[in-house]
DNA sequence: AAAAATTACGCAAACGTTTGCACAAACGTT
DNA sequence: AACGTTTGTGCAAACGTTTGCGTAATTTTT
């Protein structure tokens, strides 16, 4: 049993011939004592590798250095680099991660973060499921732990809020479709409980308003699922309007791979009879063929933001300055809409 | 400040007038308590919303009830679904789970389990980097803890092991390959030091000794990093042979999509001239023309049976009987090699 | 009917840390 | 010379829970 070699602060004070509440400030950088005595304790704490009781720790001080994040979907691909944004943010600042999947459930979701209070993680990082509406007991719960929203959030919800700038990046990714001399161009979208979606269909407009392209309810497709399957079908119905895009702007890689797909079943040219745009720039862009233009979200970015000002958030509870915080994306042009250069040749 | 409301053993022990160690023992079904004050207790506390204060619980008990996973990469697509498989089991079981990427540095894979350690974890699943060489380290902390290792795994540590059985798999694979009239085939695999990739190999050779087929060293390509472009590089090599393969197995999805590109790029016919054959069954598969094979691996299985067989021995921390799972998986079989049913036609 | 066993509960220590307070020593100020 | 201040340290309580032991009341055994 080595079990009995534990080495605590009381041990230390034992060996140094110190009491127990100077070895613990010295390890805590307390004004109070010399540092001289610091030194040796530190040193000596250092030498026989003491290791501090991290339940003690959180049950005398009541912080765990534990962040809690929820997520809707872990397997979808943005949310990995997200994921790895906020673990490395959160390791260099000396907290660990909790993740749970709330498998897009409202209910689920709820009970996640209770579960997760009760746990006594020091603060909660959401993402919110696609068709929240009732956000009564997440407001309840922000009473008594600090909250930050990522990726899909609710304006409902008074908390700091870290987004990428999607009505930006929509209005980039149509701008770019009208620069190649599109004017026909239909959005595949989620359904309109999504908030998220709804900024991306702003960006839409105001791109077509700006150049004077009347909006046509005709090329505006939803669904609650923007998968292969979904893109494709949605892809079908557009094909047989009667009148016939010129572009697609799908609000997800996925749809937009399913657009291509279907395209290319009907033997429509990507991208001189209709160009492709795609939203996220996941793996799957540069697989299929043609590659697909895409939005570039920074994944890492975000998660980074998001433990930043969570443990802002942790550190001065009382300060109650929400911010939205809104990054910017990069549009990807591939050969799925015209590559600029292409066009000198 | 509602602070103060806390809910306490303390307080119910007040407001019942019996005991705190009744309190305690009656919420833990302890025998001693009769039924009767067991269920007064039991719906007071309930009543009140008693939530046990958890570092307190981990303090005395030494249990945490927080589980440590180490993975080697999380953007990697079976990771997700592996994660899933043991966020949803740990659940199940009253367990969370701390989420960490070694990033395959095998330094860091060391320092994390450390700190999990130290964090009071009460087991850790470790998936190694791909090219742990010491387990020297791993040895000596795994007297300290209760260690499973999954997916990546290597048998030098003497600990229950969870992997996919590579080696029936990809004997399966280049069975496949073999029936549909294939003899010189070529394996795209990790280099050397990799254990998941040696048994993978093991697998291709076993398929090929079986069948009396020749093993020719100019069809084995390796690579430290199964990417596209690496999947492009070593078909380029594969082409350049002087006796040039009908077909390629691909130990990674990567590595086969890398492939038929480069195939299709040369105006090589898949599967008529060549076939290909990946590893993963990820979404990409679907995505490139013609759908390539793969091996489909229960990502969630596995997660599933790596918790379960590390809850067991948290919970029974002596019996040291060390078991090694091997996972059978399914060969998904689509056009880039032949699809059976199609040669009916 | 006494002894033994069982049942149901309470007392109090212990886990390792932090922190308000007390206090001694050394110094500077009138 | 008497008094405040500063500096460095120790004492002891507190955090909420579990658990070994003690014990009174009840039941069973002899």
């Amino acid at each position: 049993m080595p079990k009995k070699n534990i080495v605590t602060l009381k041990k230390i004070a034992a060996d140094l011939g110190l009491s127990i509440s100077t070895i613990s400030r010295s390890l805590n950088d307390h004004p109070d004592i010399s540092d001289e005595t610091k030194e040796r304790v530190k040193s000596y704490a250092n030498k026989i590798k003491y290791i501090p009781n991290l339940f003690a720790k959180g049950f005398r001080s009541h912080k765990s250095n534990i962040i809690g994040v929820i997520i809707p979907n872990i397997e979808h691909s943005f949310t990995a680099t997200l994921l790895r944004g906020i673990i490395q943010n959160a390791e260099i600042n000396g907290f660990r991660v909790i993740i749970c999947e709330s498998f897009n459930d409202e209910q689920k979701q709820s009970e996640l973060m209770e579960t997760m209070i009760q746990f006594g993680v020091d603060g909660i990082l959401l993402s919110l499921t696609k068709k929240t509406k009732n956000v009564d007991e997440i407001l309840e719960m922000m009473e008594h732990i600090p909250l930050i929203m990522f990726d899909r959030i609710s304006s409902k919800v008074p908390c700091t809020q870290i987004v990428i700038d999607d009505e930006d990046a929509s209005y980039k990714a149509v701008q770019h479709l009208i620069n190649v001399g599109k004017t026909k161009i239909a959005i595949i979208k989620e359904s309109d409980t999504s908030n998220i979606s709804e900024r991306r269909y702003q960006g839409y407009l105001k791109a077509l308003k700006e150049n004077n392209i009347p909006i046509n309810e005709d090329l505006n497709m939803s669904s609650e699922n923007l998968s292969i399957e979904e893109g494709r079908r949605l892809t079908r119905n557009l094909l047989s309007c009667q009148e016939v895009p010129d572009a697609i702007f799908a609000i997800s890689d996925e749809a937009g791979i399913g657009a291509i797909q279907e395209l290319k079943k009907n033997r429509i040219k990507i991208p001189e009879e209709i160009a492709v745009v795609g939203f996220s720039n996941s793996k799957f862009c540069t697989v299929i063929k043609p590659n697909l233009s895409s939005v570039d979200q920074p994944g890492n970015r975000i998660g980074k933001l998001s433990v930043d000002y969570l443990i802002e958030e942790i550190n001065s509870p009382n300060t109650t300055i929400h911010k939205t915080i809104e990054i910017k994306t990069n549009l990807i042009i591939r050969k799925s809409s015209f590559k600029p250069t292409l066009k000198l040749k």
